[in-house]
DNA sequence: AAAAGCCCCTGGATGC
DNA sequence: TGCATCCAGGGGCTTT
């Protein structure tokens, strides 16, 4: 479920509200992908200083140490002051002063992991690896062109991979390259330098205007205060197989790439 | 270094 | 109604 919007749009519906609360209590329930990384007891006391995003990582700082959250496929978080008793699939509770942070995640791809620091193995083993972020100042034209110069993958699955340009999933990979016109079968070596520009401000673009709507709620996203996203109104692209093209009617085409679906228009995607 | 597969897991939709 | 199969917003890890 959760791209980057999802995640940033989850970020900002918590991160004031938590700030500067302290953990009273935290349960960790059986089914966590990995090992939380410390014991639960020992963060008991420690307070929150904020929320920050790096790629679909929620880092939760304490004033010592942070916690690392990952929704994977299906996760979604929820912060508030009076919460139910655990029910099926929520996996973890963050308890503070000023409510509980709760992670639900059927499918269990999502993660929470302590680390010490940024910096420190645990954090570093999961973060080292990540692009640069597409909506800050370090997301460079020029820089992205060259990039993709070194990789002779189809560009639909560099930019799923993540580690030039973070955020990117399967709905906005298909949704970023329909608005760059470009197919989604390119190597992205072949992708000349205006272009890579074009696409560069694509991502920018979709991203951010995909924030503004609250992310996108295809099945079950939404929000820590429970509200959905309104963005796979207006997907160009994404499961439209068959539908007429927005901009030119032809029917949409799916294929698969790694076994994922990509979603595009023959007629506006032609290379 | 990069690319391609495999795997983790549950639930809903579809087909027989 | 019951059961098998396929598919889903991600990404870490291993093998080529």
């Amino acid at each position: 479920m959760p791209e980057l919007p999802e995640v940033e749009v989850t970020r900002q519906s918590f991160a004031d509200r938590i700030a500067g609360a302290r953990i009273e209590k935290v349960r960790v329930g059986k089914a966590l992908r990995w090992p939380l990384g410390c014991a639960p007891a020992s963060l008991v006391g420690r307070k929150v200083t904020s929320v920050r995003r790096r790629g679909k990582y929620l880092l939760v700082d304490l004033d010592r140490g942070l916690l690392l959250m990952h929704l994977g496929m299906s996760g979604s978080l929820r912060f508030d002051a009076a919460m139910p008793e655990p029910a099926l699939h929520d996996h973890f509770d963050l308890v503070t002063t000023r409510g509980v942070l709760r992670l639900n995640d059927p499918r269990r791809f999502g993660a929470v992991v302590y680390s010490d620091s940024e910096d420190a193995p645990q954090a570093a083993k999961l973060l080292g690896g990540l692009g640069v972020e597409p909506l800050g100042e370090g997301f460079d034209a020029a820089a992205f062109h060259a990039a993709l110069g070194r990789r002779k993958a189809a560009i639909k699955q560099v930019l799923l991979s993540g580690d030039i340009v973070v955020g990117v999933g399967n709905i906005y990979a298909s949704e970023v390259l329909f608005l760059a016109g470009i197919r989604p079968t390119l190597a992205a070596s072949r992708i000349s330098r205006p272009r890579a520009a074009r696409l560069q401000a694509a991502i920018r673009e979709v991203l951010a205007r995909a924030v503004a709507k609250g992310g996108s709620t295809l099945r079950d996203f939404s929000n820590a205060q429970g509200q959905s996203g309104y963005f796979q109104l207006e997907a160009m692209v994404y499961d439209r197989e068959g539908e007429p093209c927005r901009v030119c009617a032809s029917p949409i085409r799916m294929i698969r790439q790694g076994a994922r679906a990509t979603y595009f228009c023959p007629a506006c995607q032609k290379s």
